[in-house]
RNA sequence: GGUGGGGUUCCCGAGUGGUCAAAGGGAUCAGACUGUAAAUCUGACGGCUGUAGCCUUCGGAGGUUCAAAUCCUCCCCCCACCA
């Protein structure tokens, strides 16, 4: 089977070049580029349609790149935002880039050379300017850049596009020629913004080589309810376990909305179509046991089968098993029925206070809560218990005053919940 | 370089001397309804607190005033037009 129609059936395409050509370029062995950005230290479920995209690639016996973008990102992508990005270090980009090839080895095989993970810096920072006007930038057609959609909504905008950043597209397409002749890597892929630098990048590559070029985008993944995929109240999900922890990943993708909930198995799995496909039937909640599947499934990929576990078993203890029947995506192995029935909860989110702190009964709810971390400020945390969102193992707080003492504990904790979801336990320890 | 318009609480955006912790919307949080769903309705939404108050915030630094986000001076940044 193709990948092109993997990816397809799947919904990772948005739109292709010259789908024939490319149809055969991917009929034998070949090579394939994505770049990513290194302006944090850690790729996030923005770049996971990407990710994946590359993983599917390498599990079709083809040789995918990752191209951290060391150099273009001194300069910053201005393709579709409204504003110019701020400027980041030399420093913060090597930091940077440690972070994300730590993540992309999660998903990829970089062993033997079957994937790649190169730095355009090595060949974008020692240009020189004015070999490179004469030789790449006579190519570019000032015409026809300023019409690209990509650079529209800047153009348009009060901000204005900069010099610097008008230049993006360039070091873009030369990434792509330079990969075609050190690699030949003929297809570069990215999101939907990309269409503009990957379409430059194509026609560099024809025009300097005689040679074909090809380029896919992925469609923006936003939820149901229209928001970029991977924001949350907090902020970006992260893949790095230290900024998102496995649980509250596994929390994510649990809290997936029922619309979503087929499309993201198919894009962050690799869960047969078919298996995925029965979920249509599910009704009403029922179809939460999809998502307990998505979730165990997609914190695999992530973290690794132990972190998906302790993430299942934290989250069956706090809000009761699903019950996953044996014919829903068999593929999957999450457990099911009679399976792991002597749940460790590791993954709760948890922190120590001392028993001197609860024995002395000087602790208030407020002061509890607001040590959990579960609210950001002794106001945030009367506020929450005056609208009765505070709970202490499951009963709510009704009352500033009454003090914790020891008969709250409970297997040597305590168990606080903050609305109807988010958990945190207070593990008591002695002085 | 000149002229004009701007920089407001997480975001957009109102406010042009006291009634401003600052309209309205979005986001967020909580409650009700539910299925850890969506939609809907209700409430909250700078911090501290003895809940009577106190403190910090309207690009930055000074000043006028009993009183400033609002007036004055200088500075920084953005935008438009002109050169």
């Amino acid at each position: 089977m193709n990948i092109l129609d993997i990816l397809k059936e799947r919904g990772f395409i948005e739109s292709v070049t010259h789908e024939e050509e490319l149809r055969d370029y991917l009929n034998n062995k070949s090579t394939c580029y994505i770049g990513f950005d290194p302006t944090a230290s850690s790729l996030h479920v923005g770049s996971l349609v990407c990710i994946m995209a590359l993983t599917h690639m390498q599990r079709m016996g083809h040789r995918p790149i990752a191209l951290v973008g060391g150099g273009t990102g001194l300069i910053g992508d201005p393709s579709g935002k409204t504003e110019m990005r701020k400027v980041i270090t030399q420093e913060q980009i090597d930091e940077n880039k440690k972070g994300i090839k730590k993540q992309l080895s999660k998903f990829l095989n970089f062993e033997d050379g079957n994937a790649l993970l190169l730095d355009n810096g090595d060949w974008l920072t020692s240009l020189h300017y004015i070999p490179f006007l004469r030789d790449i930038g006579r190519h570019f057609s000032v015409n026809r850049m300023i019409k690209a959609e990509s650079y529209k909504m800047r153009i348009e905008s009060e901000e204005g596009l900069s010099f610097i950043e008008f230049n993006y597209m360039l070091l873009q397409a030369y990434d792509f020629m330079e990969l075609s002749q050190r690699y030949n890597c003929m297809l570069q892929m990215g999101g939907s913004d990309q269409w503009g630098n990957i379409v430059a990048g194509i026609d560099l590559v024809r025009r300097t080589q005689q040679k074909s070029a090809f380029g896919i985008t992925f469609p923006l993944i936003t939820t149901s309810s229209g928001i970029k995929m991977g924001k949350t109240h907090k902020g970006a999900v992260w893949l790095d376990p230290e900024r998102t922890s496995p649980y509250e990943y596994y929390q994510f993708w649990i809290n997936t909305d029922d619309a979503d909930v087929m499309r993201f198995l198919l894009l962050f799995t690799f869960l047969p179509i078919e298996e995925i496909s029965k979920v249509d039937k599910l009704e009403g909640s029922e179809i939460n046991t999809a998502k307990a599947i998505l979730a165990f499934e997609a914190t695999t990929i992530a973290h690794g089968r132990e972190a998906a576990l302790d993430s299942f078993e934290a989250t069956v203890s706090m809000f009761g098993r699903p019950n996953i029947s044996n014919t829903l995506m068999p593929s999957s192995s999450i457990p099911r029925k009679g399976e792991l029935d002597e749940l460790e909860p590791n993954g709760v989110p948890s922190s120590e206070c001392n028993i001197n702190l609860i024995q002395n009964g000087e602790l208030t709810p407020v002061e509890l809560f607001t040590m959990s971390g579960l609210v950001q400020s002794k106001s945030e945390a009367k506020r929450l218990i005056s609208q009765g969102g505070a709970y202490i193992n499951g009963k709510r707080v009704d009352s500033f005053e009454q003090k914790i003492t020891s008969t709250n504990i409970n297997n040597g904790a305590i168990l606080l919940r903050s609305g109807k979801k988010k958990f945190h336990k207070i593990i008591i320890v002695p002085s």
